[in-house]
RNA sequence: GGCCCGAUGGCGGAGUGGUGACGCAGCGGAUUGCAAAUCCGUGUACGCCGGUUCGAUUCCGGCUCGGGCCUCCA
């Protein structure tokens, strides 16, 4: 097998994945803050999380993955004068923070499932509180000050602040709007005290005054509590790779009291990875815009989700990667062809023993590929040979498939084509109406009357679905 | 204004200093009562201008266009 190389945001560099631990993969990623539906661009982070996990697990490694779920410190703006996302949808829907929270870890966990990501750890910010008083407790001396709104880490008091974004500069960080007491632009809150007067549904105790966590600092501690410094890989959205990311990393190393040091160990994470966006034409995916794609959506318009994890692994992580209902439509034409190929093979015996000469260049590359910074385009393409590859004993050419499909996560053999037939809400007609017409036209074919089986045809794609004689399927939803 | 990224055939999207993946669509064939579905086959591209080179889509410079971040955002 080849090594794994990885992208590094750190060194903007290729580099060999070495892990901390021998044996071991431990990775973070930043997970989603639960006040809204996920859009499915948010899934791609989640997506090429899995994909990464299921990578090097692949290589052999045992692996420990958190997606943390942000359920209490996250503004609406960063300039720390916001109101918490949490409590504000909480308030437009007359319910409490935590019952929005719960709702909407749940809607993600349930997206989860539905694009075939592993089980994962999914600790909750609100679990960490205590955690996270004593990390700001041991900063306070050396890296934070306290004033009217909080207590705020000091950006200046550690090494190659922002090196990440490779960004920060003095006049970089004008934008952000001042807020009173800070000592510097980019400062960030490590605690954020209830303004006098107020009290708010998450709220604790500290030795700042009641209040709640700042958004960076729930990352860096469950990342350390969980994982252990340093561990492997922390991964998220690139645009975390600008802010979030480096306050987490400015932590981490007046955590590790390294604030003197740059060393990349004292960053938390040896390797930092980001993935692209989801983009649309209309633009960037955004929750303020009001409507927005989510994976529910996708499935009312007919579109099984795992056709939206093909999307995704057809791109490279790290390029933006184009939505369109039409590229929907041709990565679950793909998906169904693949899905089709692996059905043939649902009656044979894996046999992962067995070798075969003639999958050794489609097991090479893929390999190759993988291991080449994920490069999962290639990979696909490999699994595509496999299942074309002719005059091979089916049980050899399952175990490759299942072996390849692994770490892709496409669940071929759990799929049939059926259930890619998904019905779309706005379907006017039911199955047993479908059938029904079905019955009508077999028997009119039978008789050799053309003309009323083609008005049946014709009356069933007025309503969306195609007939199709020669096949075993007998009929699909016909999309937009 | 500052920082950064991209520009590949009809669409999406890999990759490469020299025989230009792959998918979807299209086209041709098999199949079909006709279609559809499926299977087989197949054409088309590397923004513009220079430079380096025997040779550049691939390296360098400039230009044009597009996008991102610096505000919440995967």
């Amino acid at each position: 097998m080849t090594d794994l190389k990885l992208f590094n945001s750190l060194t903007r560099e290729i580099e060999p994945f070495a892990p901390v631990h021998k044996g071991e993969a431990r990775v973070y990623s930043c997970g989603p803050t639960v006040y809204n539906y996920q859009h499915i661009g948010n899934m791609r982070a989640y997506v090429f999380a899995d994909t990464l996990g299921r990578t090097l697990q692949h290589k052999g490694y045992k692996l420990t993955h958190v997606i943390n779920i942000t359920d209490v410190g996250h503004l609406t703006s960063d300039a720390d004068e916001g109101e918490d996302k949490m409590e504000k949808m909480a308030a437009s829907q007359g319910k409490s923070a935590w019952d929005i929270a719960k709702f909407y870890q749940e809607d993600f966990e349930r997206d989860l499932g539905r694009l075939n990501v592993q089980k994962k750890q999914h600790p909750r910010a609100t679990e960490f509180v205590e955690e996270m008083i004593a990390w700001g407790v041991s900063m306070a001396d050396k890296h934070c000050y306290e004033c009217e709104t909080g207590l705020y880490f000091d950006t200046t008091t550690v090494a190659d602040y922002g090196r990440l974004a490779r960004a920060v500069t003095e006049e970089g960080e004008g934008r952000i709007e001042t807020v009173e007491g800070k000592r510097n632009a980019a400062d960030f809150a490590i605690w954020r005290k209830t303004p006098a007067g107020e009290t708010r549904q998450m709220e604790w105790d500290s030795p700042w005054g009641k209040g709640a966590p700042g958004w960076h600092l729930e990352c860096s501690v469950m990342g350390e509590k969980l994982l252990g410094f340093p561990f492997d890989i922390h991964t998220g959205g690139i645009d975390h790779r600008e802010i979030h990311h480096p306050n987490e990393i400015a932590q981490n190393q007046a955590f590790c009291g390294c604030g003197g040091l740059s060393d990349a160990k004292n960053s938390g994470a040896n390797i930092w990875m980001h993935n692209n966006f989801l983009v649309e034409r209309s633009g960037k995916m955004s929750k303020s815009s009001g409507e927005f794609l989510r994976l529910q959506l996708l499935l009312d318009k007919g579109y099984h989700p795992l056709a939206y994890r093909m999307m995704c692994l057809q791109a490279h992580y790290r390029s933006e990667l184009e939505f369109s209902w039409d590229g929907l439509e041709a990565a679950l034409t793909r998906l169904k062809r693949m899905v089709m190929q692996a059905e043939r093979l649902a009656d044979a015996k894996p046999q992962p023993e067995a070798e075969h000469p003639k999958f050794a260049p489609a097991l090479e590359k893929f390999d190759a590929a993988i291991s080449d910074d994920l490069n999962t385009a290639i990979a696909l393409t490999a699994l595509e040979d496999t299942l074309a590859t002719k005059k091979v004993d089916a049980g050899i050419k399952r175990a490759v498939v299942e072996h390849m499909d692994a770490v892709l996560g496409l669940g071929l053999f759990d799929l049939s084509r059926e259930e890619l037939r998904v019905r779309p809400k706005t379907a006017e007609i039911d199955e047993a109406e479908i059938e029904d017409a079905l019955a009508r036209r077999k028997a009119a074919r039978a008789e050799k009357d053309f003309t009323a089986s083609d008005a049946i045809r014709d009356e069933l794609a007025a309503k969306g679905v195609d007939v199709m004689d020669g096949d075993s399927l007998g009929w699909e939803w016909k999309l937009a």
